[in-house]
DNA sequence: TAGATTGTTAATCGATTAACAATC
DNA sequence: TAGATTGTTAATCGATTAACAATC
């Protein structure tokens, strides 16, 4: 129950956002009530692993029914702290950067993006969707003025310590570092780490190869 | 050791193109040598830990010393199925998609944008980059010629599922999925999902509230 | 009631980490 | 040799999952 104020285990947490996608997409079908091996199945995870998932928030399912998916949906997005909006800054607007202040998807699930900073004379005043560029010294005042207190750094990764040490100093208390390089924050400040040439490089791993010395680790289906 | 087919564990397996990463930078640096403890504090985890991953590969270090960094970079390329270029298609070129056919960081470590892809009669013959994107209905000549094996799906969450279908069809076997909706894959194919509201939602949980019941879960700094 | 499904238990599995013998 | 650091062990920790009593 969260009013004990019992953590919830981290890779429940990671998954929450999961069910709520799929909640999301069941009530824009009407649908009203969902079982736990329908949503495990359209979460892609198993119903046993969602069922533990969710008795972490408490005990929202009635035996023999299933999930109230807008009870649910409610639930798990006060767990997560999305009951109201957060808003958020962009720094290091290359073509990344373009695009995920271009990226509706952030807005439609609360996180609108409120400003972009970067230091670059050339795009230091561009327009991109409603917002122009700010310059980067700027950040402290901007931040404090939208109380952002998220921050998605899409820079090159030379710059993206110094830029996270900057903006935590200007408020910032969550991190979303697209700059393929390592950042360090202190306690206090929530960090997740994304990098894409990373993910293509784990599946790598996973190829079949049939030119290697080394047995195929997954087999074509059959 | 890789050569007796054993696997190596998912959670080693993620970390080892962040090795990489850290590798290739000290090589940028000039390092010809680094320790366990020097390179887990690059990559931002414990020492004992990077050993251990290590160590599925074989006993590429010495004993007093440490790793020799060239050496160690060969290694993991090795083992992730490194050693050639792997070529990349693009499915669906809107903001996120642009931005990731334009994006350097995929080319730069192994993985070339060969082509793009969308049905969109505005896209369709667009030019990003060096490419000009083709239809989505010439998928199976183009990835043959290329013998592309990996496809990024960055197409509207409605369109994800039979966009995977199809390129498997056409010979893809590993996907990236960056439409925010699960796709599912048979087996030999491999699978990572990326969702980048779905990030920032699971930051949302560790942002230290005041507001709210639930104790902070985080202090900040002292 | 009978059928269905949750919430939880307990067993298993995999990942993490400190400690240290091996050894350069 | 003495100092340093790897590779591995073993203990701990956390995550997963099948099974089923509880109960709608």
């Amino acid at each position: 129950m969260a009013e004990d104020g019992l953590q919830v285990p981290a890779a429940s947490v990671a998954r929450l956002p999961l069910y709520l996608r799929c909640l999301e997409e069941l009530c824009a079908n009407g649908v009203a009530t969902v079982s736990s091996s329908r949503l495990a199945e359209l979460a892609g995870v198993n119903a046993a692993k969602l069922r533990k998932d969710l008795s972490h928030l408490g005990s929202y399912g009635t035996r023999g029914v299933g999930y109230e998916v807008i009870n649910l949906t409610h639930e798990i997005q006060r767990e997560l702290g999305l009951d109201e909006q957060s808003p958020v800054i962009v720094v290091g607007l290359g073509n990344l950067g373009q695009a995920l202040a271009k990226h509706g998807g952030f807005g439609d699930r609360g996180f609108p993006i409120v400003a972009l900073f970067d230091v670059q004379p050339d795009i230091v005043g561009m327009q991109i969707g409603d917002l122009v560029v700010a310059h980067f010294d700027d950040l402290a005042g901007i931040v404090a003025h939208y109380k952002a207190r998220t921050a998605i750094i899409s820079t090159p990764a030379d710059a993206a310590q110094q830029v996270t040490d900057d903006v935590i100093a200007a408020g910032i208390t969550s991190v979303l570092n697209f700059a393929p390089t390592v950042v360090q924050v202190g306690e206090g400040v929530a960090l997740r780490q994304v990098d894409l040439a990373l993910e293509l490089q784990i599946l790598s791993y996973y190829q079949p190869r049939s030119d290697s010395e080394r047995d195929t680790k997954l087999r074509l289906s059959v």
